[in-house]
DNA sequence: TATTGTTATACTCTATAACTATA
DNA sequence: TATAGTTATAGAGTATAACAATA
């Protein structure tokens, strides 16, 4: 068995290189913006509310495809420590924005996700990262995409 | 909120635009192998079995990236459904085979595989698909994968 | 001492149902 | 009637610690 070579007819599938390149990239992203104690999609979170200041938590989960019960603790979280401020502007609705210190983590986030993109493009140089984008555009746009309202 | 528009810095970046479309292409094949109540992890420990017979759990982890826990569940559950035959070789370890309905249900996930990868070949004709699967081959080799032991 | 399989457990991510308040 | 936010809950997926039996 541990003796044997094994092969791996999967290995060649699409979805499941794309699963695993997916995980590989997120891993990476994960363990760099754990120096600033943040995950992934939290740093999006910041990202996207820097470039859509008074967005709302249902907006951001429309972006994300993430419902809007998962979004409850994940602006609960930010805004706890500081990084958000949510003002209401609907009696239902909140606006949010960053605060001093959420516009502070937001340029770190984006510089640790500057260089954790530079690391990966070094590894497909040569590759035609335009058509790499583009294929991936295509694939995503596929419904799925349909998340809890 | 709703009625402006929104912009999305983050659709650009590789690790996004790799995690949206790993997703939405592992939610067609949940969608397809559904028709006949498999995951796509159990189908792919199908087809890893079929493809190297006698190997075992261990094995399978150390292909897929799942530490040898967590594949005790799913080897169980497919074992319980009369797919799989463990003989024990080692005094410590099985040698797994597909049973008859577990070679059939290969065959079925074989081709609902291939029709679901074809769905998605078909969007990005025209596209590098080789340039595609090395770029992805690439990122996908990158450690992060040092699943537990 | 290292490996295989196992149990128990925990944390994250995702999904559903049900509720309140507002538009 | 539809939308925003919320709570509680359940199911995957993934991770660690600890153990027994075997190599």
């Amino acid at each position: 068995m541990t003796s044997e070579i094994l092969h791996d007819p999967i290995a060649s599938r699409l979805g499941y290189l794309l699963r695993r390149a997916s995980s590989a990239m997120m891993a990476d992203l994960g363990r760099a913006l754990g120096e600033i104690a943040l995950r992934p999609v939290e740093g999006t979170i910041l990202i996207l509310i820097g470039a859509n200041p008074d967005c709302t938590q249902s907006d951001l989960g429309r972006m994300l495809g993430i419902g809007r019960t998962n979004m409850v603790p994940l602006i609960s979280a930010l805004s706890k420590r500081g990084y958000l401020d949510k003002s209401p502007v609907d009696g239902r609705s909140f606006a949010l924005t960053l605060t001093k210190s959420g516009e502070e983590a937001r340029r770190q986030v984006d510089k640790i996700m500057d260089a954790h993109e530079e690391r990966f493009a070094r590894l497909i140089v040569g590759q035609d990262v335009a058509g790499l984008r583009t294929a991936l555009a295509l694939i995503a746009a596929q419904p799925e995409d349909v998340p809890p309202s």
